[in-house]
DNA sequence: TATTGTTATACTCTATAACTATA
DNA sequence: TATAGTTATAGAGTATAACAATA
């Protein structure tokens, strides 16, 4: 058990091929850690840089585009991100003028959120940015047919989250 | 453009109610990181905490069970990690015991890798638990078929990177 | 007393830059 | 001159803790 002298010719030692990745093949945070390489290279491109968004800053748009009036505390449970960094996060984009606060009626500590007319143009723009982005990368890879399956199946998988 | 004054009773402002995500439905990259929760805290609940193993360090120790031998420049470009990182946590699991350097005989610049029996049992024993602990937390959602596929397809989806 | 949101602080992760040794 | 690896440093991301205002 202490030795391996006999020079295993199986084990080639692959000094510069590429390594096996068998033990890892069906553990699906390495997978998704992996293919995560390829879709945060695709954000920074398409998005991050061009439009100095950062991720969580372009979620955030795109959860408004689609529930105006949304609260802090909604988006820090959607996101599972702390109540801090949502607020620094917002703090963020209503400097720049892409969020509106709004204050509560009913409830005087919370505020309503929704995007401004830029920030609505900055979310379309960045989610087409986005979607053409990885339509290309992936394309390379996955049919459409698989990269809606992909989609849905990790949709499906952070559902019950 | 302005004002959207007249109540739209269509966006009732769900103040308290789960969010709206179909603009993102089909972002990979979202997709991803909203699955990436989930596999996250099954490895910290599983590995994570109970091994004192970070990410990377798993990850590392995986990769040299199937690849005796390796050279940590290889470790970095199939992990997509800077050689600096890579070397700091090859520094700390050879402090643990879990893995041996080798200096390379034809290139005196290189060392091959290799698990310590330690790292062996480590390994294995990390990776039974990850299995388990994702078959279960994914089980609520994905048919087992599903998970396999899910593997499949990020595993594709990575595969050109 | 619990909850929404904020500020201040600190820690983890990961990268860039500068360097050594070997090729 | 280029490459393998290391050390030192810095930055981005994210969390914890303490707090303010409202319920």
């Amino acid at each position: 058990m202490t030795t391996r002298r006999h020079a295993t010719p199986e084990t080639p030692r692959t000094p510069a091929a590429r390594l096996d990745e068998s033990p890892l093949r069906s553990v699906i945070g390495y997978q998704l850690a992996q293919a995560g390489v390829l879709t945060d290279r695709v954000f920074d491109a398409a998005v991050g840089e061009p439009l100095a968004l950062r991720r969580l800053e372009f979620t955030v748009l795109a959860l408004l585009h689609g529930n105006p009036g949304a609260l802090a505390r909604q988006l820090s449970r959607a996101l599972a991100v702390t109540p801090a960094h949502i607020a620094v996060t917002l703090e963020r984009l209503e400097g720049r003028a892409l969020i509106e606060r709004e204050r509560g009626t009913t409830d005087g500590r919370t505020q309503h959120l929704s995007l401004t007319a830029s920030g609505t143009a900055m979310v379309d723009r960045a989610l087409k940015a986005l979607q053409r982005g990885e339509a290309a990368a992936l394309g390379a890879n996955l049919s459409p047919a698989e990269q809606a399956m992909l989609a849905e199946l990790l949709h499906k998988a952070a559902a019950g989250r």
